[in-house]
DNA sequence: TAGGGAGCGA
DNA sequence: ACGTCGCTCCCTAC
């Protein structure tokens, strides 16, 4: 498509009446299909987006102006007080969803016209007319049909039609075909039959086809008024007794082409779009596929492809050149490494490695080095203190694997992107490349792609200093040298080692849990008299609502819900066996396919490698994928069994399992300076037995374990910003029960209180949330006046800095207990992360070395006003392990 | 193939 | 409307 910036031989501008399309999109498509995690109903914007998307792509305008109305139509009113009185209410979700539309448009980058008293097709008859001066083809994109006024040879009305993205082109021929009358005499016909939706009626009887045959007789409305009297029948009747609506309605209908704009052609230029917000935007609206469709369509930065404009011809270095290339960048300062590493097979090949430094780029083909070259570069990727690539982990694993064992990372930038916007799902080479170089990556040809390695390094060389100095504007240069970076080659290290699992065992377990699962499913068939899809929601509420006639649960999106608790609570009712045995039959398929999960992943080398995702969590901690080791079952005694399958692997004797003890309440603590709740800590006391004493009123000693499971529920909850309807709906009591629980502590633990409020008003104030260490999390939402997307932002204000610290005192520890137990020459590694438990694999005779040092450097890597406890536990699995 | 429902963990 | 941060599975509609 053209080029937002290129010189274009046939100048166009697509003129967009905002209001209008806005409005038939939200009737075009089903608002309960498009709504947002934060019930934020989207249909209309997604309709306007694909409708702008549609129209950018099949016209490619070079120019672009979007119309919006505001206030009243003055010169309408002034006329006629009736205009478009009695037209249904906006919807209430209608209005917020404009805002977000010009949330868009701010990001597209388009202008956007909004004139208090002047209606938004007014401003696009006036932009068409100066186009026409500019000798400008212009396209009005508009759903109302007053817009087919001004179709001439060069404007051209794109009029939406059932779905969002079919725009018939209302051209001079297009307008007579469908009303049998030229666009001049539109005016009069719109006059003849009235516009409804206005509160404009026009002659009683007379239609369409009776309306174009009076305009071709006549020639215009004027014709048609002068010869009134000649008219005949009932028609002409109808006519002569309203001459006074139709003059009144060719007065209101005529569209104003003289008022007076912000802004004319020239400042409608297309421009590049803001990628960044554009992709904030999308990710708050739940739009990926459209997201994906703006890139094709806008294409990535096309046109000012500054990369693929400016990245050099690399050299292509062998074995004879190779250390005289190393020496030329070596002398630089940082170097940037890309390579086109890949797994296959569970086994990592790396072909090419480029490097770049200022503007020289090299290239260098791994496989055609011989043996002494090979190892001067892999002295190189090892003694090099300054070595900077993109998403490094990976790159290293199949470094390592194929002999440059003593590759390392110094700085990554793609750590660099996730540290300055944490909430960003994604931060590919191309997008930050795109965001702060202004330009996005060239494609790799399809037949030398071993360039686009090269073109990779060269964007990380120019894009370091670039997030150098965002990173030290976000105070976030700390986190990534001294947490981030070594925790990635610590990672890498976990990864590559993996965890040892019993095969057969694991086997059995898999096949017991399968059998048990298909007994409970025998067991529900007979207890409903059929068989039916017991994983398919659908079919149960079928057989639930339907067929036994439960009564209805919470509703979902789809219909209603058939979640675990819905069920318990339906058994309690009704105590339908079919309701224990489908319990027990989820119970046990998740477990099964838990244990499928793991059996997939088991390596040849009979242990697991599970990958962790260090730039995905918002808050700072890590996720683990492929398979999720942060989530083996422990609550369960069958789930606890998948645990015991978690062994040591040859060499070691042993797996040891250490973790914080109420991290998160010990954080709160800390930040809230709660004397209570510090004191509590101080004494080592049973936290929640402490508070539960406090909050009901009695002795440690007489807190019932019903007391206690309220309070605990009641403590973490507050981490997560919880409210006395959810606390209520968790512990099944009453709202007011609810409400007594959280008055009562917080009358005991009052700076708690104050701390959880000072926290969202600062963040509020200014823009972000902070962890101890630093760390940020932007909240743009908490400025919002949806108080949807506020609230839940005020939410995320109140957990980040609690759930981020903790993630930040692991890191540190895992840096701390990697870097001792190296220290100690010891052989024992950590193995896993559970956010705020280690499993570590224990070599022979290093049990108390290594408890020791865990102990002491866990402890350690914080310091608070209360005590980091630390538990520990020696095993011949990780359930044996558990404490 | 993408999204929803469900469920596991901290 | 109503608790944060994740990942994976299956089903279903496209």
């Amino acid at each position: 498509m053209s080029t937002p910036t290129s010189p274009q031989t046939d100048p166009s501008i697509l003129l967009i009446d905002g209001h209008s399309m806005a409005y038939r999109a939200y009737h075009a498509l089903p608002p309960e299909k498009f709504s947002t995690a934060t019930g934020q109903t989207t249909n209309a914007v997604f309709g306007f987006v694909s409708m702008l998307l549609t129209a950018l792509d099949a016209e490619a305008p070079t120019h672009i102006v979007v119309a919006f109305d505001r206030g009243r139509p003055q010169f309408r009113l002034d006329q006629h007080p009736g205009y478009k009185a009695g037209r249904a209410k906006t919807p209430p979700d209608f209005h917020g969803q404009v805002e977000l539309i010009e949330d868009v448009l701010a990001a597209l980058r388009i202008p956007v016209v909004g004139l208090e008293a002047v209606e938004a097709d007014d401003v696009l008859a006036t932009l068409a007319r100066l186009a026409e001066e500019a000798g400008v083809e212009a396209r009005i994109a508009s759903g109302d049909k007053d817009a087919f006024q001004l179709v001439r040879p060069g404007v051209t009305v794109l009029y939406p039609r059932k779905g969002m993205t079919d725009l018939v082109r209302m051209t001079p021929e297009a307008v007579e075909e469908k009303y049998g009358v030229t666009p001049a005499q539109y005016r009069g016909h719109a006059a003849l039959v009235g516009e409804k939706a206005d509160n404009l009626p026009g002659v009683p009887g007379v239609g369409p086809k009776t309306a174009a045959k009076w305009l071709t007789t006549y020639g215009d409305l004027d014709g048609i008024l002068e010869n009134a009297d000649d008219i005949k029948g009932k028609a002409g009747e109808n006519l002569r007794a309203h001459v006074d609506d139709v003059a009144r309605n060719y007065r209101l209908n005529r569209l104003l082409d003289d008022v007076e704009l912000p802004l004319g052609i020239a400042d409608a230029v297309r421009r590049e779009p803001d990628r960044e917000a554009l992709g904030t935007l999308f990710d708050q609206l739940e739009f990926a596929v459209l997201g994906r469709r703006v890139e094709a369509v806008l294409g990535a930065g096309e046109g000012t492809d500054v990369a693929a404009a400016e990245v050099p011809e690399p050299v292509r270095v062998d074995s004879g050149s190779l250390r005289h290339e190393l020496d030329a960048v070596r002398a630089t300062d940082w170097v940037a490494v890309a390579t086109d590493a890949a797994y296959v097979l569970g086994q990592g090949t790396v072909d090419h490695l480029a490097l770049a430094a200022g503007d020289r780029v090299s290239l260098i083909d791994l496989t055609d080095l011989d043996a002494p070259a090979t190892d001067a570069l892999s002295a190189f990727l090892t003694d090099h203190p300054r070595l900077v690539a993109h998403d490094a982990k990976p790159q290293l694993k199949a470094l390592w694997d194929a002999g440059f064992t003593g590759a390392h990372a110094d700085w990554d930038t793609q750590l660099a992107g996730y540290l300055i916007e944490p909430d960003k799902r994604s931060h590919d080479l191309g997008d930050l490349a795109s965001t702060h170089l202004g330009g996005a990556l060239p494609d790799a040809p399809d037949d030398a792609p071993a360039a686009d390695v090269a073109a990779r390094a060269w964007a990380i060389a120019q894009l370091r200093p670039v997030l150098a100095e965002q990173l030290d504007a976000h105070g976030a240069t700390g986190i990534m040298e001294q947490i981030e970076v070594p925790v990635l080659d610590i990672l890498a290290r976990m990864e590559t080692r993996g965890i040892a699992v019993d095969r057969d065992r694991l086997d059995a377990l898999g096949g017991e849990f399968r059998e048990q699962a298909d007994a409970s499913a025998q067991a529900a068939y007979a207890a409903i008299g059929h068989e039916v899809n017991l994983g398919s929601p659908k079919q149960l509420q079928e057989v639930l609502f339907d067929e036994l006639d439960m009564p209805k649960t919470k509703k979902t999106k789809t219909g209603y819900t058939t979640d675990a608790a819905a069920l318990a609570d339906l058994f309690a009712r009704t105590e339908h066996p079919f309701l224990q045995h489908l319990l027990a039959h989820r119970d046990r398929t998740k477990l099964s396919q838990t244990v499928v999960g793991l059996e997939k992943t088991l390596a040849d080398d009979g242990r697991i490698h599970t990958t962790y995702l260090q730039t995905v969590a918002a808050t700072g901690r890590l996720s683990s994928k492929d398979p999720n080791l942060q989530n083996i079952p422990v609550r369960t005694e069958a789930g606890r069994r998948i645990r015991e399958v978690f062994v040591p692997g040859a060499g070691a004797d042993a797996l040891l399992t250490a973790d914080y003890s109420q991290i998160e309440m010990r954080i709160m603590a800390h930040l809230s300076g709660d004397p209570s709740l510090i004191s509590a800590f101080l004494a080592g006391e049973d936290l929640h037995a402490f508070v539960g004493a406090q909050v009901f009123g009695v002795q440690t000693a007489d807190v019932t374990p019903e007391m206690r499971a309220k309070v605990k529920a009641m403590s973490y909850g507050l981490v997560y910003g919880l409210s006395a309807y959810g606390l209520a709906q968790q512990l099944a009591i009453g709202v007011d029960e609810a409400r007594g629980l959280m008055d009562g502590y917080f009358a005991r633990f009052g700076a708690v209180r104050d701390y959880l409020s000072t926290v969202v008003e600062e963040a509020r104030s200014r823009g972000y949330t902070e962890t101890m260490d630093g760390r940020r999390r932007y909240l743009p939402a908490l400025q919002s006046d949806r108080r949807q997307m506020r609230e839940m932002a005020e939410r995320a204000a109140l957990n980040a800095p609690i759930q981020g610290s903790a993630a930040d005192i692991m890191k540190t520890a895992m840096i701390r207990v990697d870097g001792a137990m190296r220290e100690a020459d010891l052989g024992s590694r950590a193995l896993l992360q559970v956010h705020d438990e280690i499993i570590v694999e224990l070599m022979p005779d290093e049990h108390e070395a290594v408890t020791d040092i865990v102990r002491r450097e866990m402890a350690g890597a914080a310091s608070l006003t209360v005590p980091l406890d630390v538990n520990v536990g020696i095993g011949s699995s990780w359930q044996d392990a558990a404490h």
